[in-house]
DNA sequence: TTGTACGCGTTATCAC
DNA sequence: GTGATAACGCGTACAA
């Protein structure tokens, strides 16, 4: 039976009922059990559970300076990529006993700033990063405050810390060489503007460099998704305009590539004929007839992966190991729309 | 220019470099400024500037009791409708200063548990819980603690505590009648197995109803998910089952829908001509010829309401307030597959 | 094996 | 208007 306390059980009470001392209803809670007798043990055992205590984790945070939380910034979280590198990091913080705080930003720097420092006030022990704004300066501070930091595909080059995410050029590369086996020849890439964001920019600049190389035709289109118009209006022009060689779009990420679907839709070519291939793969992706092609980001693992950073940063003492990129490979799944 | 430190700055020092009290630091930061002469304020902030100082939430926390943090339990973080509901929970604490703290369970009732014993450690000033289990112990022991609840969608009745949803009796009479209108007489409907989840049970028991109110035909067909096989079988039954009226699915979540419209796919049969509309509107509904027709839940309304609710029962001292029910209407969004 | 005493960074109380 | 001091709940030397 638990009893009914409308204030949260502390320690002392626990050890009042236990008729021990806070040290070792202390030390029974932080994995120092075997120190304890046996009977000790039970009488402990018994009166935590009648009064359903639990530690509280701001004291002990405060105490040893360890929150046990890490911090997680998402740049948009209704992107699914977000979300589906958020369940890997979410996996791996549990797997570990840590709890993660998210903030959504709304690709807003303004707030990524404020909610830096916020998370910061909760002495987070480790943070993963998927903004857009340029915060070198802030993550310097938290760098200097000794917190481990991981950014997911945003390269700041300034900041001491680890990088996780896609290997753009190699996914590119993939998806030109599949285009030009395919049979298509001329290329519209569309993506939102690249700013500051690096994995459009990588992205985009292997985009330019691969067109070249393989002798293909390349345009690119890096405007807001916000107005379809615009987007419809490119996507036509690049259509009727005369060519000699099958046309295809590319599209840097799940946003384009649902915007361009929905364009294709409304101007009515179907898929395949116009070829469409598109990075971040997609739930309904092959559902569209007859499939959309898409190049699939290991998400999961790459939330694995920046935690992971996160505790070897944190266990390494910080300072001493030079921080590092790891990069996953994207994985091509082919479908209908880019078979003619 | 910030100086570098390792060590987080404390108020202590930040009362040093500005050369007051710590009592006067802590007034500058918790909103009695006013009452501070204004030498003294501007001494603190250059002081505070200078050196970076954050309040540390985690001391705050444990000698104010309000840890500023709001917790959220969610079944599975890969559901599109709990993302939504998070954005507009997320957007709802920032409004109010409040962090968010999100819990992924993966529909895992032990780690249901788990979470929320971890989220009460963290002294969190609210709970918002999308869980399957049946957790009215563990909640019962949050509300004694004081701990406002607001659950999505899952009633159960032991527990004091808000619930926030959709209407789901009114949203099956929505479906059914434009099922109705549009002449489709025998329908199968489609959901994960009930088990405690209330809202696929009210779902279900709603459509059983309607159906005999109307005089349709209507079959359920409540298995997991996970294996299509299942799924498809099911469905080749109900379509090739001689019946004197047009046929039709009823999806009662957004995972039925896709596994639906795969099944279909599957098996051939154009969509419309089999009807299908389906709870939960996603990105994808649209594109997927000739549209799939939805009942879209206001989802960032239900998020926002969420929150709000966990606000207004901490103002007003917990236990006066009745637990209330806040209902929102699901909106239909008519396409190609309701259409012969 | 067990208990005592102190400090983590902050806010609240009470003096000045 | 300002400052000293005692908690908040916990972990951990250190002593017993």
């Amino acid at each position: 039976m638990t009893i009914t306390t409308h204030q949260r059980t502390t320690i002392l009470e626990v050890a009042r009922e236990a008729k021990a001392s806070k040290t070792s209803v202390s030390r029974y809670f932080s994995g120092e059990r075997e120190r304890l007798s046996p009977c000790m043990q039970t009488r402990i055992a018994a009166a935590a559970q009648r009064l359903g205590y639990r530690p509280n984790r701001m004291a002990s945070g405060l105490k040893r300076g360890r929150s046990k939380l890490i911090g997680m910034l998402v740049a948009d979280i209704r992107n699914p990529f977000s979300i589906a590198v958020m369940y890997g990091v979410e996996q791996a913080c549990r797997e570990r006993g840590l709890s993660l705080m998210v903030c959504n930003t709304d690709n807003d720097p303004a707030q990524e700033r404020e909610h830096l420092s916020l998370l910061a006030s909760y002495q987070i022990e480790g943070l993963v990063i998927n903004a857009v704004g340029s915060l070198d300066q802030e993550l310097q501070t938290l760098v200097q405050q000794g917190i481990p930091l991981v950014l997911l595909e945003r390269e700041l080059s300034e900041v001491e810390a680890e990088v996780v995410g896609l290997d753009n050029a190699r996914a590119i590369d993939l998806a030109l060489d599949h285009l030009q086996d395919r049979g298509y020849g001329e290329l519209l890439y569309l993506s939102e503007p690249p700013g500051l964001a690096s994995p459009r920019q990588a992205r985009l600049t292997r985009f330019q460099q691969g067109v070249a190389a393989r002798n293909l035709t390349g345009e690119t289109h890096c405007q807001p998704l916000s107005e379809p118009e615009t987007l419809q209006n490119a996507i036509s022009n690049f259509i009727a305009r005369p060519g000699t060689s099958p046309k295809a779009l590319l599209c840097a990420n799940g946003n384009a590539t649902l915007a361009a679907t929905r364009a294709l839709q409304a101007h009515g070519a179907p898929l395949g004929d116009i070829g469409l291939i598109g990075i971040d793969e997609l739930d309904w992706c092959e559902l569209v007839s007859p499939g959309i092609t898409t190049l699939a980001q290991p998400t999961e693992a790459i939330g694995r992966a920046a935690v992971e950073c996160l505790m070897r940063r944190r266990e390494a003492g910080d300072r001493t190991t030079p921080s590092r990129q790891v990069h996953f490979q994207a994985i091509l799944i082919p479908r209908g729309s880019t078979r003619r």
